[in-house]
DNA sequence: AGACCGCGAC
């Protein structure tokens, strides 16, 4: 219908100049001259009328006119209309000049037509440096690495020389070290590596290649200072997971007098996120009130909130956001599920669903979670066995890992290991920890140890697990094993990591790590742990003197060892440090042990406080005697 | 023709 409607109007439009041509002919230049106005002036409708006229006269604008035209259908999304400026210009025969045809190329690429660009360039006559750059920028854009990279040498190979803007596109498709190391010596004898845009190019593909050394070099190399660049540098290491030099950089950057923007702020939330630091990342809140409906930044926000177990923060800034979007939702529904909210995980998925949000394959991992968290084993099966075809995504090995946390957590290991096998993929090494996690809580020694080898196959230089291993076989007194695990640890030169434990109190970080008796106030969190155990053994305390390493001998030693543990003495610092009615909130560098475990239970009920634990893994408020993570772990 | 920022199971 509409279509009909337009037909009619551009006719009687047409007409009106037909008739009025018939008695005084208008001279093409006064036809070229409303079509150039209407393109300069950006009115589509009435600048396609007059093309349209033109055509039928044979008649042709010049190429910076056309540009204009062009780039007011991409402004506008008007995939016909540009469809029809590109059929007009090569119309009898016409030749467009490269400058046009590149235009043209961009729209399409802006279109998200990279075929029809791709035909365009392969028509072309003659090609510039803006030619094969913006198919290499398209390319890498839409991932294509293989194919933009193709691209470069191709232009290498006929004589055409690549600019800044080839490389800064170019950078992000580079996917090996050896290419980026070529690349990058090409930069630099082309004297481009001053370019501001190729700078954090380099700096942000170091970073992703988990060169941070190299990230650095770069972006000390900066002779000009540039805040994108900053934003580069500080994305990289927050990223790397490597918050403290994140959050060093920021503060070099602020010394620089440089204003945080939204990029700078995600950064510095994601490197809280990372580091557990609730407190700084409220103070960052503050700043992002400035920007109060970027979408990135409160995603950022939202997840430093879910990660630092402050679940009233994180439900304010997502009720507060006007705009969310798959990342928002998926971000709440795992953040729910892994502070041990997993059934307003569940209830703000159907909300999710009732928005008209379309799920990804992130946000059913999380659903995933959440059903195991809660040990809803059906609801779980259900989500699993049809979510191909309610949501349109096959399970992955993560969602493989998910379910068999959750027949782990139901006792069901032999279900477990079936759908091992089932994997399309193969399993991987969290699928071998996660049977592993689910054996050592019920026991089941013979899975375990094949569970443990299978990541060992994997990873040769995993500590964590040769020690689970040893403890294993010292649990059931095969000492020879034991012997031969010490023995391949030491040829391999495989140390345990010690234990660290980060307590964050009036902004500052204090950190308890294991064999260390620097903090100052040690010999009194000493005395208080001692007087704080002596009272949990009054009222039952038994220390599960399981997760000990076995090479030390006797009971009470045994005991004692355990009573160093990073977390306890974090745990009696924050009792120490904090007002009663505040959260004390500890962020550890290995996994809970069940004995720490047991005692932030009975510490939280008898002292009236609630208590959060991060570790690598998951999440444990304890409150009132008991914890979120339901004891599994 | 261009850069930096947000969600994932153990």
């Amino acid at each position: 219908m509409r279509k009909s409607t337009g037909f009619a109007i551009k006719s009687f439009f047409f007409l009106s100049y037909h008739t009025s041509s018939c008695i005084l002919p208008i001279p093409s230049s006064s036809l070229l001259h409303e079509f150039t106005q209407f393109c300069y002036q950006r009115n589509l409708p009435r600048a396609m009328e007059a093309m349209d006229a033109m055509h039928k006269h044979g008649i042709w604008a010049d190429s910076i006119t056309y540009s204009e035209l062009i780039k007011c259908c991409w402004a506008r999304g008007a995939v016909e209309q540009g469809k029809r400026v590109h059929k007009h210009l090569f119309s009898s025969g016409h030749q467009p000049k490269t400058f046009l045809i590149n235009v043209l190329m961009s729209m399409y690429v802006k279109f998200n037509m990279l075929d029809d660009a791709r035909a365009l360039f392969d028509q072309m006559p003659e090609r510039n440096f803006v030619s094969w750059t913006t198919m290499i920028s398209a390319y890498a854009n839409a991932k294509l690495n293989d194919k933009a990279l193709e691209f470069l040498i191709s232009m290498l190979r006929e004589g055409v020389k690549p600019n800044m803007f080839t490389y800064s596109s170019v950078l992000r498709a580079c996917d090996g070290l050896a290419n980026l190391r070529q690349l990058h010596a090409n930069i630099i004898k082309s004297g481009l590596d001053s370019d501001i845009y190729v700078r954090s190019a380099l700096i942000d593909i170091y970073s992703k290649w988990d060169q941070s050394e190299n990230a650095l070099r770069v972006f000390n190399e900066m002779a000009t200072e540039d805040l994108v660049v900053w934003n580069s540098i500080i994305a990289g290491f927050a990223q790397n997971s490597d918050g403290d030099e994140a959050l060093n950089l920021f503060k070099r950057m602020k010394r620089a007098r440089f204003l945080a923007d939204q990029a700078t702020l995600t950064s510095v939330l994601r490197a809280c996120t990372g580091l557990a630091l609730l407190e700084l990342g409220r103070q960052v809140h503050v700043h992002v009130f400035k920007y109060d409906q970027d979408l990135i930044l409160n995603n950022a926000l939202l997840d430093m909130y879910c990660k630092c177990g402050s679940l009233e923060d994180a439900n304010t800034v997502f009720t507060r956001m006007m705009v969310k979007d798959v990342i928002s939702w998926s971000t709440m529904i795992a953040g729910l599920a892994q502070n041990g909210y997993s059934r307003e995980a569940l209830r703000l998925f159907e909300s999710m669903k009732a928005s008209g949000t379309k799920p990804n394959h992130i946000t059913i991992l999380g659903v995933l979670f959440a059903c195991s968290h809660a040990g809803l084993l059906e609801a779980g099966w259900y989500y699993f066995r049809s979510m191909k075809k309610l949501f349109g995504v096959d399970p992955g090995r993560e969602h493989y890992s998910c379910m068999i946390d959750l027949l782990g957590r139901a006792g069901k290991l032999n279900d477990a290991v079936e759908l091992i096998n089932e994997i399309e993929c193969g399993p991987d090494a969290v699928t071998w920890r996660t049977l592993l996690g689910a054996c050592r809580v019920h026991r089941n020694v013979d899975l375990a140890i094949y569970a443990a080898k299978q990541i060992l196959r994997l990873y040769p230089q995993d500590a964590g697990t040769y020690i689970l291993l040893s403890n294993i076989y010292a649990n059931t007194q095969r000492w020879d094993d034991v012997t031969q695990i010490r023995r391949t640890m030491n040829d391999m030169g495989i140390r345990k990591e010690p234990g660290c434990s980060w307590v964050e109190v009036n902004k500052q970080i204090h950190a308890f790590i294991l064999g260390d008796n620097s903090h100052p106030q040690l010999d009194e969190i000493n005395k208080q742990l001692n007087q704080l155990i002596h009272k949990l053994k009054g009222v039952g305390y038994v220390p599960d003197t399981n997760f000990v390493l076995q090479d030390l001998e006797g009971e009470e030693q045994r005991e004692h060892s355990l009573q160093y543990h990073s977390e306890k003495l974090a745990l009696v610092f924050g009792l120490m440090s904090l007002p009663k009615e505040q959260t004390i909130r500890i962020r550890k560098n290995l996994r809970i042990c069940g004995d720490c475990h047991l005692f932030a239970k009975l510490v939280a009920k008898m002292e009236h406080r609630i208590i959060v634990i991060r570790d690598p893994i998951r999440y444990h408020h304890f409150r009132d005697g008991v914890c979120s993570c339901g004891d599994y772990w």
